[in-house]
DNA sequence: GATGATCGCTACTGACCAGTAACTTATATC
DNA sequence: GATATAAGTTACTGGTCAGTAGCGATCATC
C-alpha cells in the first residue's frame, strides 16, 4: 500500500524539516549581523521561544549550524554554476548570467553567509567541504571566462585574476549591503555587472 | 639645554616603542591567520616570550590591539589617498595610481587585517572611529572617481557601486593572497588594475 | 645607596558558553 | 490503555580566556 505524504507519520517529518529550517533561519541572521563567534545558541533559541538543548534535537553541534548555512549559500552559487553549464551563448554572455545570480544571492542571507563567514570559524572538516564547494564554484567561472576568451567576447588576460577580481567585487556585496536601502538587488547587479564588463575606462565605440 | 635622543631616558622610551610594535606585529599575524576570536594573548605572549600580564604594560585591552592593527592598515590607505590628492593628472590617472597603492597594501600584514576583521569584533567605540576612517578612504575614492567622469577619463555611472565594485576586488585580495605564491604583489596590482580599468568585454579601437 | 618608576612574573577571578544528564510531557502505534 | 518514541524542560559541567592583584627585580636619578 503507497504511503501518503498527508499521513500522521510525514506530518511530524515535515514539522521537523520546518522546525530545522526557522533554525538555521534565525541562525544565520543572528551569525550575519552579530558574527559567529558572538552569536550564542541561547540566543537562537530565545529568538524561537525554546530553549538551547531543544537545539541539539536537530543540530549535533553549533559547528554544524553554520556549515549547513554556507552550505545552503553554496547550493545556491553552485545551481547558478551549474545553470550556466546548461545554457548556450558565448562566454561573455553566460559570465554576465552567472554574475547577476551571484550578486542577487549576495543580498540573501544564507548567500551572505558565505562570504561574511571565515575560514577559521568553521571545524577543520567543516572547512575542508567548504573551500571544496567553493574551489568547485570558482572553477566554472574560470572554465566560462576560458570560453569566452576563447570565442572572442571576453577580453584575453590572466584567468585566474580576473576570476578573484570579479568575485571580489561581488563578494563585498555581501558586507556593505542591507535589505531595503536605495538600491534593490537586481540594481546592484546590473550597475555591478556594468563595470565589471565595461570597465572603468570609457568606451568609444558601439561595443560594450 | 637640549636633550638628545640618544641620552638613557629616550632610549627606554624608544626600546618601550619597538616592545609594543613587537606585539603588534605577532598580534596582527595571528589575527589574520587564526582569526581575532581564535587568537588568544596568552598564545600572542608565548610567542614573545613573555606572559600575558606584560602586553597589558603596553595595552589597555585585546580590543585595544586589534584597532591598532586596522588602524594602521588604515593609515597605509589613507596616506594612498592623501598622496593621490596632492597629485596631477586627469582623474583616471588618480584613480589607477589609488588602485596600484590600495592593491599592495592588501597584501601586506596590516593592511589584511583591515578586510579580515569584521565591525562586530571590535568594541562599539573602536568600531565607530574605524568605520569613520573607512568612510574617509571611500570619500577619496569616489571624489576621484568624480573628477575622472567630469574630465570625461572615466566611463559614466553610479559613481557609488563603482567604487564598491573596485574597493570590493580589492578588498578581496586580502583574503586570497599568500606571500610568496606565484604573483608578486605588484603583478597581483597590475593585474586587477587591468581588468577594472579595461573590463571583461574586449576592447577594439586603441582606447583602454 | 636611597627612592620611585618601570617591567615582568605567578597566581588568581569571573564571565561566558558549548555541550550533557536526566527528567517530564506529548503523541503515534499496537 | 500500554508502550515506545520524540520533543522539550531544568540544572549542571568543564574549558577557555580577558583581565587583575600583588609580588620581586631592575634601573635611572638624586
Amino acid at each position: 500500500m503507497q504511503i501518503s505524504p498527508w499521513d500522521k507519520r510525514n506530518a511530524r517529518d515535515r514539522e521537523r524539516l520546518l522546525k530545522r529550517d526557522a533554525v538555521l533561519q534565525v541562525a544565520v541572521r543572528s551569525f550575519n549581523e552579530k558574527g559567529f563567534n558572538a552569536t550564542s545558541l541561547d540566543d537562537v533559541a530565545e529568538s524561537l521561544n525554546v530553549t538551547k538543548p531543544t537545539l541539539y534535537r536537530y543540530f549535533s553541534s553549533k559547528d554544524e549550524i553554520l556549515f549547513e548555512c554556507v552550505r545552503l549559500g553554496l547550493e545556491g552559487l553552485q545551481n547558478a554554476a551549474a545553470s550556466v553549464e546548461r545554457r548556450g551563448g558565448d562566454g561573455m554572455e553566460r559570465l554576465k548570467a552567472l554574475i547577476r545570480d551571484y550578486a542577487m544571492l549576495m543580498t540573501q542571507d544564507f548567500g551572505m553567509c558565505i562570504t561574511r563567514t571565515s575560514d577559521h570559524e568553521l571545524s577543520p572538516e567543516s572547512r575542508m567541504k567548504f573551500r571544496s564547494m567553493k574551489r568547485e564554484v570558482d572553477a566554472t567561472i574560470r572554465e566560462v571566462i576560458e570560453d569566452g576568451i576563447r570565442d572572442g567576447s571576453i577580453a584575453a588576460g590572466d584567468v585566474r585574476m580576473m576570476a578573484f577580481t570579479v568575485t571580489g567585487a561581488l563578494n563585498w556585496i555581501a558586507r556593505w549591503y542591507e535589505p531595503g536601502r536605495e538600491l534593490s538587488p537586481e540594481q546592484i547587479a546590473e550597475r555591478c555587472l556594468a563595470t565589471l564588463v565595461g570597465g572603468l575606462a570609457p568606451r568609444s565605440g558601439a561595443e560594450g
